[in-house]
DNA sequence: CTGGATCCCAATAGATACTG
DNA sequence: CAGTATCTATTGGGATCCAG
């Protein structure tokens, strides 16, 4: 199992990120947490496309690893943790919207409603800084 | 087989760019293609990383298909053939730009030499020009 | 109940050898 | 040079099981 990196052997920053968040799911997840709000396993694994249990658990473990996010203990319900994005993970804001407006001139089909895909269009400092100070914009 | 894109269900802009990108090696190749100046099959597998040569085949698929790339005869020498990035393939230079100011500022290990490398840091503008122009500032 | 772990099995990714 | 063929390894879905 190990949590062993997926390998960086160039260097190369681009690759560092993809030994990061190079697979289908690592950057849904942070998107989920980033701009859908989702704070839990649960609100986690009920996304838009319905990652699997085993996927997820162990993709939160190599993202904890990796210091993108953050578990600790739900101070209101203590049989719940509380998955947030770090500083380091938060920091994918200008990457995200890069992407999201990337995608978005590309993708033929209609993005789910979210206001946080108009807010990167009309004012892209506004949906960074409300992700940099774990604000919600979302959904 | 089949070029079956690898659904997106959601609509999300992210998970549209996901499903033609998300992978471990999708964006490395692009990679070499705006900036490290790949033009053919042999300078692709020449990289950094070592990609192998049935999923470098089956990659160029499918960012043929999916409109990243193109493919096209070499007028200088005909055994060979040029890959080139499409309009929509050059479009991902922010997105590139981005994932190498954030991989630049958490990856411990030396980026390798590369002028781009540094160009995003200093002159993003250029950096993005000069993909967009296909102008080479490679390597 | 929440947050997983486990198992089974299908589908993909990947290394290496080889070919038109 | 630009791939394909083959074989192995890893990933992923879905159901189920289990611990706190």
């Amino acid at each position: 199992m190990s949590t062993k990196s997926k390998r960086n052997l160039s260097g190369c920053p681009i690759d560092y990120a993809l030994s990061v968040l190079g697979d289908r799911w690592s950057l849904i997840i942070v998107r989920d947490l980033a701009i859908r709000g989702a704070k839990t396993y649960a609100e986690l694994l009920d996304g838009w496309e319905g990652i699997s249990t085993n996927i997820l658990a162990q993709r939160m473990r190599h993202l904890e690893s990796n210091g993108i996010v953050e578990k600790r203990k739900n101070p209101a319900n203590w049989r719940s943790s509380i998955y947030e994005l770090t500083p380091k993970g938060r920091d994918l804001a200008p990457v995200l919207a890069e992407i999201i407006l990337w995608g978005g001139a590309y993708n033929e089909s209609d993005s789910p409603k979210n206001e946080a895909y108009d807010t990167v269009k009309s004012d892209r400092a506004k949906f960074e800084a409300a992700i940099r100070e774990n604000d919600e914009i979302a959904q």
